[in-house]
RNA sequence: UGGCCGAUGGUGUAAUGGUAACACAGGACAUUUUGGUUGUCUUAUUCAGGGUUCGAGUCCUUGUCGGCCAACCA
């Protein structure tokens, strides 16, 4: 059980409300639910809300959770993406209880087929898909019979048979369910059940050339494996009809579909389409690249399974549009980190200090708490010499009064280390500040302090001697406004052109051992994670997450 | 012009006919050798009108607004 699972239980979401009901009423004695992926691309943070409802609710009622590929159209499906679904799965902390696919069944659907069509109720049309298009009619007319409609059943038997045998071309017939042309739901206006399609699928290589549509093949699935709860969003909603219908004119297992509210995240996109064309074109480095909303970019990007679990928790699951401010997954993962990463110093924009009474040539070592909200992390020891950098924007030669950092005059502590004042500062022909020269106060060592001066600024900070150089690679959001979907245009045209700076930082030495997927908290800068290219020879850093900055808002104000 | 689904602080969820709650974001103060963390305080006439009721965010009704439905995609 998850430590998340452990707090105070809150009240039951819409759906949680209803298993708890058919389990109180004895419909079951336990749930069964499903994830049914398409194999054809990767997961984004909407598949993970999927997947924490799906098997969370088999962690709190009693039952299990299948994990079903829906790979009825081989054209677009992969086994790379099944691959890269399972260990994204596991990653964020599921098991499931079978392994299974819709592929699986393609035997079982095609007796299913024949027995709609022995009971009168399919048919196999020649129309084509302009013709099926104009038969359907539009959501305010009625659609019109296709001329094929009152074929014998012997007859559709026999095309039918012949189809699943290649003796037609792709998209020459395709079976059509016989229900009512003039249904006011588009979706019960006979849709196609079954179409053409010679091509060779990642599991059933060139066994069929014929393939089930969603509507034929999921809800059969859902009942061949007697899910009792079968859960997708709410675009789904005209489609439970069919559902119904077809499991009720099948006399098979009566699954139950149920639909919530896909979850958005602003500032980015999350269409399978929208992603797989930002990596075909080139927009990101790969599905993984820690700018997209991909469970495995966030992964790369330092993101944790219990920050993503935790925000799919406070997100919840209702039945009305939504819009989710990604400010919330920022909060998740930084509450999740702020207990587990060990703080390192690093700096990313580094100004030159010269602690002009500090003996050249000798190294000094400083005592630092590698977590202080984890005392069980210990300490760990920083080499401190005459000359150390500190960030640029740490220093202001003239200060505003609320600026509690380094200045001409201005006392500081650098962290674990010394209190250090500013003497002086050198410039160069461009007017910019090269170099600082501080004096620092001997008995001010951290734990060791007994000049009783209170400071108001701490500063990170890096030995130039020791200092090893890093890749830092900095992400912004990676579209500029919010609600991508519901600007004019096409959706490339809102790139965020800044989403990645890639800067070289100076680290303290002992982020030199960093292993990738490492989580670190770079004093006062952010949480950062080593990246999966990261080495001992080249340590690489994603920044996560900056940390909150009361600063740096109050200076925006 | 049809059908279906929705509407509660800036955002996301709660309140199951009986005091509109929680979290995030924002603001203020305190604490802090991270301007981090932590703590305290703070931000709503529940889309609108009508109705039922002792009592309505909740039930009924009308309207308004938003989303979905006319892929041989899922």
């Amino acid at each position: 059980m998850f430590a998340e699972d452990k707090k105070e239980e809150k009240s039951l979401n819409f759906i949680e409300e209803i298993i708890e009901a058919d389990l109180q009423s004895g419909k079951y004695t336990q749930i069964i639910t499903r994830f049914p992926p398409e194999p054809n691309g990767y997961l984004h943070i909407g598949h993970a809300s999927s997947i924490c409802l799906n098997f969370g609710l088999t962690k709190k009622f009693p039952g299990y959770t299948n994990l079903r590929f829906d790979d009825t159209n081989p054209v677009t499906e992969d086994t790379e993406y099944v691959e890269s679904i399972k260990n994204d799965i596991r990653w964020m902390g599921f098991e499931w209880k079978h392994e299974l696919y819709a592929s699986d069944y393609f035997d079982t659907l095609y007796g299913y087929a024949v027995k709609l069509i022995s009971k009168g109720l399919a048919y196999v049309d020649d129309s084509t898909s302009e013709e099926i298009a104009a038969q359907k009619g539009t959501p305010t007319e009625p659609g019109t019979d296709s001329p094929f409609r009152s074929r014998s059943a012997d007859e559709n038997l026999e095309l039918f048979e012949q189809m699943k045998n290649g003796a037609f071309p792709d998209g020459s017939r395709t079976l059509r369910a016989k229900i009512d042309m003039q249904h006011i739901n588009m979706l019960m206006r006979d849709p196609i059940l079954y179409r053409i399609k010679h091509a060779h699928h990642h599991r059933t290589g060139n066994k069929w050339c014929i393939y089930p549509m969603y509507d034929f093949a999921h809800g059969q699935s859902d009942s061949i494996e007697t899910v009792t709860h079968s859960i997708c969003t709410l675009e789904f909603v005209p489609h439970r009809e069919l559902y119904d219908w077809i499991i009720e004119k099948l006399e098979i297992y009566p699954s139950h579909q149920y639909e919530f509210a896909r979850r958005n995240l602003n500032y980015t996109v999350t269409s399978k389409r929208k992603l797989l064309q930002l990596v075909q074109e080139g927009h990101v480095h790969g599905w993984d690249d820690p700018r997209m909303p991909t469970i495995s970019g966030l992964r790369r990007r330092g993101y944790t399974p219990e920050s993503i679990r935790d925000f799919c928790d406070r997100i919840g699951v209702a039945r009305r549009e939504n819009m989710i401010d990604v400010g919330l997954l920022e909060f998740c993962v930084r509450e999740d980190l702020n207990k587990k990463a060990l703080r390192r110093m690093a700096v990313l924009d580094p100004l030159k200090v010269v602690i002009t009474n500090f003996p050249e040539g000798v190294t000094e070592m400083c005592q630092l708490e590698n977590n202080p909200e984890d005392d069980a992390a210990g300490m760990r020891e920083v080499p401190f010499t005459r000359e150390v950098y500190i960030e640029k924007e740490d220093f202001m030669e003239t200060p505003s009064k609320k600026y509690f950092r380094l200045a001409p005059g201005k006392i500081v502590r650098l962290k674990g280390a010394y209190i250090v004042q500013c003497e002086d500062f050198v410039k160069n022909e461009n007017g910019e500040v090269t170099e600082v020269r501080c004096t620092y106060i001997e008995n001010s060592k951290s734990g060791h302090d007994t000049t009783g001066i209170n400071v108001k600024g701490t500063l990170h900070w890096v030995s130039v001697a020791d200092a090893v150089p890093v890749e830092v690679r900095l992400y912004d959001r990676l579209f500029v406004v919010e609600d991508v979907a519901s600007e004019e245009g096409d959706f490339k045209d809102y790139i965020n052109p800044d989403s990645l700076h890639v800067i070289t930082g100076y680290a303290e030495p002992a982020l030199a051992d960093a292993k990738p997927g490492d989580s670190f908290q770079f004093l006062r800068k952010g949480y950062f994670a080593a990246d999966t290219e990261s080495t001992n020879e080249k340590p690489v850093f994603n920044r996560t997450v900056t940390l909150r900055d009361n600063w740096a808002k109050a200076a925006v104000s």
